[in-house]
DNA sequence: ATGACGGTGTGGCACCGA
């Protein structure tokens, strides 16, 4: 089975987009991230025309997370119950395996604007509360993935220019957060499977960075020690990047098992 | 480089993203 996160920067400009993707992509479920939707403007119905269960924690404007799945879901948790949160950016949901239930957790982490912003001092104390948080999952869930944009590089190979290190996405602050997080027992699913530097998720619309390739690695699939052996692949998928009008993200997927046989 | 691009609504520009 295939799991994927992806911040479409609007469902609403992205649905097209997503629908396409899925219809070429095998994947059993899907995180989305920045919906920039209302919850009554959630194309639930466009969704199940297509064949998914959906659950969704939408805000006008900002934010805005959903997962997508072929299974029904259970469980559904809207935001860190421990941390009370103006901002629509966590969803979690339990699938059912042959293996066991699943959990999926799904968020859009504070993006923090500048080291010495308020913005910065929010993504703190959302990232500490997630840490606190994760623990009560993980002891629930033995079979869980925590993925989303987290608007955090994991080290230098994933930031195109060295000069951006110590700014946002970049800083040592951020990066001990997400340490401390996957010292809980989570792994970075791509880095299982290569070491290589210049892969990304994210490109700026500006100045032709897609094209020329200058991006960062902000979204992250994080795999609980029960879930690892099973991993078998994890890749960025960079083909809804080339679209016209694209989101500024990319598609990162993470096979567990048997590979999904080619369309 | 106080820039660039793209989405949203408070709209004809300002704010935000990363």
């Amino acid at each position: 089975m295939q799991i994927a996160t992806w911040n479409v920067n609007s469902l609403g400009v992205r649905l097209p987009q997503v629908l396409d993707w899925l219809e070429a992509n095998p994947v059993d479920v899907l995180g989305l991230q920045e919906l920039k939707l209302a919850d009554d403007k959630f194309p639930a119905q466009a969704l199940a025309e297509a064949g998914w269960h959906a659950v969704w924690h939408g805000q006008k404007t900002y934010n805005g997370v959903a997962l997508l799945s072929r299974m029904p879901m259970q469980d559904v948790v809207r935001n860190n119950p421990q941390f009370a949160d103006e901002q629509s950016r966590l969803i979690a949901a339990t699938l059912p395996l042959k293996t066991g239930t699943l959990r999926v957790i799904n968020g859009y982490f504070p993006n923090g604007q500048a080291p010495d912003s308020d913005k910065f001092a929010y993504k703190m104390r959302w990232l500490e509360a997630l840490r606190a948080w994760l623990p009560h999952e993980l002891n629930q869930h033995r079979q869980l993935v925590l993925m989303g944009d987290m608007n955090i590089t994991m080290d230098a190979r994933d930031v195109w220019d060295p000069a951006l290190e110590g700014s946002i996405h970049c800083t040592p602050q951020e990066r001990e957060q997400l340490v401390q997080i996957m010292a809980l027992g989570l792994h970075d699913s791509l880095r299982l499977f290569t070491q290589e530097p210049k892969v990304y998720s994210w490109w700026d619309y500006r100045d032709l960075a897609f094209r020329r390739n200058r991006g960062m690695r902000i979204d992250h699939l994080l795999i609980s020690e029960a879930l690892r052996p099973q991993a078998t692949a994890c890749a960025v998928d960079k083909a809804p990047r080339k679209n016209p009008r694209p989101s500024d993200h990319a598609p990162v997927v993470l096979t567990l098992g048997q590979p999904p046989a080619a369309a």
